[in-house]
DNA sequence: TGCGTTGTAGACTATATAGTCTAGACGTGA
DNA sequence: TCACGTCTAGACTATATAGTCTACAACGCA
């Protein structure tokens, strides 16, 4: 042997569906040439650490699952990006599960590694870019307030109505796009408190 | 020696201080025993295994949590039920990161001890007869999208609501409750749908 | 054909962890 | 005061894991 027969990505894909399977707990160094029948050599030819490789995971994911998000403010769309959450996960279960059903500390604890920090930071900012855009439209302004509803209505309540389809792997049905709907409508209406 | 230095109560405490400032997985045998100054043997004479440990602080917490649910529910106000969550979380922040910051098999992967068993049952059963009671009093009966309107409203949105604030440590703002109010009446108001 | 580069191969080290086991200290009741 | 039961004490075992290190195989190029 001697020549390339595993590269960054099958790496990748073995790590992903562990992760999707069985928590990103159970992607360990082991567990993924195990599954690649790969030598522990060839992993860290090509990843410094394990935390490097979890992390590329999470990020990939989370900016393939950004992507529509983004796209949906950008065409002013408020609604959209509320209901793109159940659309993607329902296009991509398993990626679904590995982004929503765990938190990022579960994929690398403390220090993310150096060659990701700004890939992280820059993903962070332009979600909040995002916020603030809609918030603006929708509200008026982006004050703390109007940026909190805004995480509300575009982030928690959609993830939140979508968890417990991940966690049965079934698709969202319809109804919670019904509910992320009605919440969004409430939520944006004009008049608002109770009277 | 020889007579009583610790005793159940001071394990889970110990292992409740750590579950809430690093999480559960940071709840080790030798982190709990070393918090108290305790041996090893002490432990282990009082808890049969680590997962005993830990799903009993999990079990007392959601019984703890659960109880002003139930009452709400039993007193026939819903909003109370839905906004339980931010209160309950203002006046027991590290439990409230304790149990809804992390998920159930966060504290006990596979099977449950035996001991447990049947108390996670019954408390799963009895937040399912609040839901079946709520739904039926709200929306008329207790058909499956009913329960996932009852969920979805009384469950997922509120928790949603009050986890960024867990995260940072700080009690959820009055915000909070205004956008679980809003979110409950629109879902629990009559006529439904866009029009 | 020989040599250097790239990458495979897997034994090895260090460390964290759950759980076991034996010794013995202390209090209590006979 | 003695024997026994309760509980502390901590060394010990087994296992999982991240990461290191040395050997060498295959390929391309001179």
């Amino acid at each position: 042997m001697g020549r390339p027969l595993f590269d960054n990505a099958d790496f990748l894909a073995a790590a992903r569906s562990l992760a999707a399977e069985r928590g990103p707990a159970a992607v360990t160094v082991d567990s993924v040439t195990a599954r690649l029948g790969a030598p522990k050599g060839s992993f860290y030819y090509r990843f410094a650490s394990r935390d490097l490789l979890l992390g590329e995971l999470w990020l990939t994911t989370v900016l393939a699952y950004q992507q529509g998000f983004v796209a949906a403010i950008e065409a002013g769309d408020g609604l959209a990006a509320a209901l793109h959450t159940p659309a993607w996960v329902r296009r991509h279960l398993d990626d679904a599960r590995l982004l929503l059903l765990h938190s990022r500390h579960d994929f690398v604890q403390g220090d993310w590694p150096a060659p990701l920090k700004r890939g992280v930071r820059d993903q962070a900012e332009r979600f909040e870019g995002c916020l603030a855009a809609f918030s603006r439209r929708a509200f008026g302004r982006a004050g703390p307030s109007e940026l909190r509803r805004a995480t509300f209505v575009l982030a928690e309540v959609p993830i939140a109505a979508v968890r417990q389809h991940l966690e049965r792997r079934e698709p969202p049905p319809p109804l919670v796009d019904e509910l992320i709907a009605e919440t969004y409508r409430a939520i944006t209406a004009r008049p608002r408190g109770r009277g």
